[in-house]
DNA sequence: GGCACGTTACTCGGATAACAACTGTCCGAGTCAAACCGG
DNA sequence: CCGGTTTGACTCGGACAGTTGTTATCCGAGTAACGTGCC
């Protein structure tokens, strides 16, 4: 998996606590960690399509969530950067075998397609459980003074 | 994920239907669904190396399955040739961040590592809970013909 | 006929290239804010 | 003093290289079977 995935969830985590109507610079949330700016704009970019974040250009612009964090779960910023597909991509060599057919979707009669399918939508469960909102709720509790640092830090 | 998950799960399958004591040969299995033998041969080797599968050199050598169907699960193949590590590789990007410390290990304090660690739990967990011999009867119920078939195309 | 031995063909195993995706970087288009000027 | 205009700097957005991992291939080491010759 793709590392911009961390950066991302990072940085949607930290936009969940400044100001609401105040946008941050890619800079900004790239010096947070000491990423690489032009290549997290890229990974904020992804987010922006899938309407995560929305984007202002121009003196005081910069990117804010579109949306309440309860209402983002972590498949959401992960799909943004990774693209829906699978992880197992299932490429129907059953088709190249005996017997195979070419009016047959494998994908859905495979009984190994399917049951990697299984194991891929657990896992999309789980992701899709999780919301920005929990695990922001879950760090204020265990350290109380990170949404002032955070907020001061991208101010 | 890599193609050759795909290959490794069809041809351990495959394997299951072969006389108990005979061989097949990475040309063999490749011609089965018309893959390339050599690279074939390279995921074999991982599976040998991960126990699943035995290996002889020389005539009538080739490889068979190391143990019984019942105790190879799908996550054992599929971390033979990904090789175990997770998909979501925290990179602990939190020491950079301010208050970082380097004496703190991020992979277990960060929630976001967690919350992703327990989507990789659930898929692996689902993973395990299916074995070679769980998709073999599936497939000997749904197409009666398989085990025979199969076995003379790879004799 | 049975056994030992050399030969031979066959198989895996690791070392070696071609390709693609991810990672990282740069510069241009668009935009908003501020400064400036005129009334 | 106030409004309109120009300027300017700032920001995102997409186009352009470097590096790592996946895909594909080849050839050599080892081995078991086979044929041959000898007892």
């Amino acid at each position: 998996m793709s590392e911009g995935v961390e950066w991302a969830l990072h940085c949607c985590l930290n936009l969940t606590w400044v100001e609401s109507g105040e946008a941050v610079t890619a800079a900004k949330l790239a010096g947070f960690y000491q990423l690489p700016t032009a290549y997290l704009n890229r990974q904020l970019q992804a987010l922006v399509r899938a309407g995560i974040v929305t984007s202002t250009s121009g003196p005081r612009g910069g990117f804010r969530l579109a949306r309440d964090p309860r209402h983002i779960t972590l498949l959401d910023v992960v799909t943004a950067i990774e693209g829906g597909q699978e992880a197992f991509r299932c490429q129907e060599i059953l088709r190249k075998g005996p017997g195979g057919r070419d009016d047959v979707d494998y994908r859905k009669h495979c009984l190994v397609s399917q049951a990697m399918r299984r194991a891929d939508l657990a896992w999309r469960r789980e992701l899709a459980a999780q919301t920005l909102a929990d695990i922001k709720l879950a760090v204020e509790d265990k350290r109380p003074g990170t949404p002032e640092l955070t907020r001061n830090r991208l101010a």
